[in-house]
DNA sequence: ATGCCTCCCAAAGGGAGA
């Protein structure tokens, strides 16, 4: 038996997936859930409202699923493999009550025999055009995300951050990063918040166990970004420090770009000891 | 290149994404 079952002393595996409508993907996801295994998955662009989200097939899976769904737009969800639970679900990002936009759902994932680990889905602004209010919105979130972090991290549970952050960390992470230059994804501003959130003392997963330029979560459907590899890394998986003991391996599951209407992320999985 | 492609809503083409 694999993943975080009820003996413990296993891995857990934590996934995180801009799907691009999840009712577009639907069977993407279920296809990806059944060959990977993951014991929780972050989602993000589910585009529609709880309602209308196809949980009895994810449920088929053998998955509980808490969503954040917003018509047409955003929308974040959190998948946990039974017979793992999930309690203590928030909706929303502290720090502006009057954002309304569904980018944020965490919740506390346990099980016997598995350490509780906190485990947030964030779909974060993308903040282009830059000259827009979108822009500072985006750092706003940001600023907003390292505040509770923090707060979160002051309780010593594991911490999983996964999602889509729509920042570029660093030149590596892009094919071209000179394209990028001017764009929300990678400006200074952009960057220097996403290093202000790592500072508090989180871990880039992805980074921490595959250091090498050229791994990429998305690539555009224009321009034949994916056959010539023009992809860039935006999709995240940031860790607490007692996550981050616990960090066994991290992966891109890239083939899934390959499939017919795929969307334009691709899963990022890590593995954490879960005892 | 204010594009290129995909998805949304809504019933055509505009908005949004990144």
């Amino acid at each position: 038996m694999t993943g975080a079952g009820l003996k413990g002393r296993g891995v857990m595996r934590i996934s995180t997936w801009n799907v691009n409508s999840i009712k577009q993907r639907v069977g993407h996801l279920t296809a990806f859930l059944g060959e990977a295994k993951p014991d929780v998955v972050c989602l993000q662009e589910l585009k529609c409202q709880d309602e209308s989200v196809p949980r009895a097939e994810i449920e088929a899976a053998g998955y509980r699923v808490e969503t954040l769904g917003q018509k047409a737009y955003n929308g974040v969800a959190l998948l946990v493999r039974r017979p793992l639970a999930l309690t203590e679900v928030r909706r929303g990002l502290p720090g502006d009550e009057a954002d309304v936009q569904a980018r944020y759902i965490e919740g506390l994932v346990a099980g016997e025999g598995v350490a509780p680990v906190r485990v947030a889905s964030i779909y974060l602004p993308n903040g282009n055009p830059v000259a827009s209010e979108k822009f500072p919105y985006k750092l706003a979130f940001l600023e907003r995300l390292r505040r509770h972090a923090r707060a979160l991290m002051d309780a010593e549970v594991p911490l999983v951050l996964a999602g889509d952050y729509n920042v570029i960390p660093d030149p590596e992470d892009a094919a071209d990063p000179e394209a990028w230059r001017e764009d929300a994804l990678f400006r200074p501003e952009s960057r220097a918040a996403f290093r202000s959130l790592l500072a508090e003392g989180l871990t880039d997963a992805l980074r921490a166990c595959d250091p090498r330029a050229g791994v990429y979560t998305f690539w555009d459907y224009q321009a034949g970004c994916w056959p010539r590899n023009q992809g860039i890394r935006i999709d995240h998986l940031l860790l607490s420090p007692q996550a981050a003991d616990r960090l066994v391996s991290a992966s891109v599951q890239k083939h899934l770009r390959g499939l017919e209407k795929p969307s334009d992320h691709v899963p990022v999985t890590v593995e954490l000891l879960d005892g």
